[in-house]
DNA sequence: AATTTGATGACAGTCACTGACATAGCCCCT
DNA sequence: AGGGGCTATGTCAGTGACTGTCATCAAATT
């Protein structure tokens, strides 16, 4: 087991989720989690910028995805469809499955620092979204508002979605979820 | 300057605000901020959970401000028009003044790790409105998104309060935001 | 005046995170 | 094949946030 096996990144963030899951984030120390990657403490933070972060790390490809989308959409398309359509799409890219995303999402409600680490996340994807929109020629505040419903919106499906019995389908919660939203700020 | 100077909680926190204006959030130790106040590092720890925590604990005002304020309405008032209500009533919590706000939002804004803090602390209000909807019958998820929608409102107008010249209106900034949700969530 | 109560100080300890330097595996070039 | 560089990792020392524990001091209570 010499220093170069490969796959280090991937390895610490399997060891983590494992540890976060059997005794909890807090009582897990970045030690314990690189020594079961095989690794140093050191190591740990040369990949992963703090302990929360090693969770969170595929968000950035999730915002890119997004992004693309919505750049894509038609122009007769309006802001907030454009948002929606993207995030129906995005479910796609759980492709590690529910199962995986069941154990992630346990971890981070139990824990308020990582459910902080994710709120900036979406802080991250809406600020992305509303730079998209602004370049289709949305003006603010309507691109920034459309932004943020649209992240509200997919944050309420997700919980359904994860909290949901069965394998629900989340591209179609994430659109049940924007009709929602348009009858409730319809003022119904 | 015996044990007993009044009122250190209050003194911790404008150290804080001072010194983290001074020479910026991370720049900054407790330790620091404990001698201006008089005190010690361990007295901050017992008045505040967290070094970020002095910058926010007024929040839990704000949240009850509101709740109440959505607990009141009338029944016939649709759920976004009474979260808008509140939201526009709660500007008078600011008495604290503009400067200050000003002052705070800067240093806020300077850090991520206190922007993660703000974004928590409004996902607490809009849990607490949420639950207040679903007490005056709002079911899930229109209780839930019409309680994210409005936050997102709300924090798009703190910007544009925060941001704009001169002494702008926060109530009917607020006003102006809610409309232009409604406007954006109907596909215009 | 004695007692109790609550806030503060003092001190030691853990752990997240960082900077600096040493070392080991891998690739390229000759 | 061998040397030289490049990058990932290891080692070590240090800072600072945060906690547990116990002592101490001021004020309220009796």
């Amino acid at each position: 087991m010499g220093r170069w096996e490969p796959n280090a990144r991937g390895r610490l963030a399997e060891a983590a989720l494992e540890l976060y899951v059997e005794r909890g984030y807090e009582q897990t120390t970045v030690a314990e989690i690189a020594k079961r990657a095989g690794l140093t403490e050191r190591t740990f933070f040369r990949h992963f910028a703090d302990k929360r972060e090693v969770l969170f790390s595929g968000s950035d490809a999730l915002r890119e995805h997004l992004v693309n989308a919505v750049a894509g959409a038609p122009d007769s398309v309006a802001p907030i469809d454009a948002v929606a359509a993207a995030f129906e799409n995005v479910g796609v890219l759980f492709q590690e499955g529910r199962e995986r995303s069941l154990r992630r999402q346990a971890v981070i409600a139990a824990n308020a620092e990582l459910r902080e680490r994710e709120l900036i996340k979406l802080a991250w994807w809406s600020a992305a979204l509303a730079d998209t929109l602004r370049r289709r020629g949305v003006a603010d505040p309507a691109a920034s508002l459309a932004a943020e419903a649209g992240v509200a919106a997919f944050k309420i499906a997700f919980e359904r979605w994860i909290s949901g019995p069965g394998e629900p389908d989340l591209a179609q919660i994430v659109r049940e979820s924007f009709d929602e939203l348009k009858a409730v700020t319809a003022g119904r």
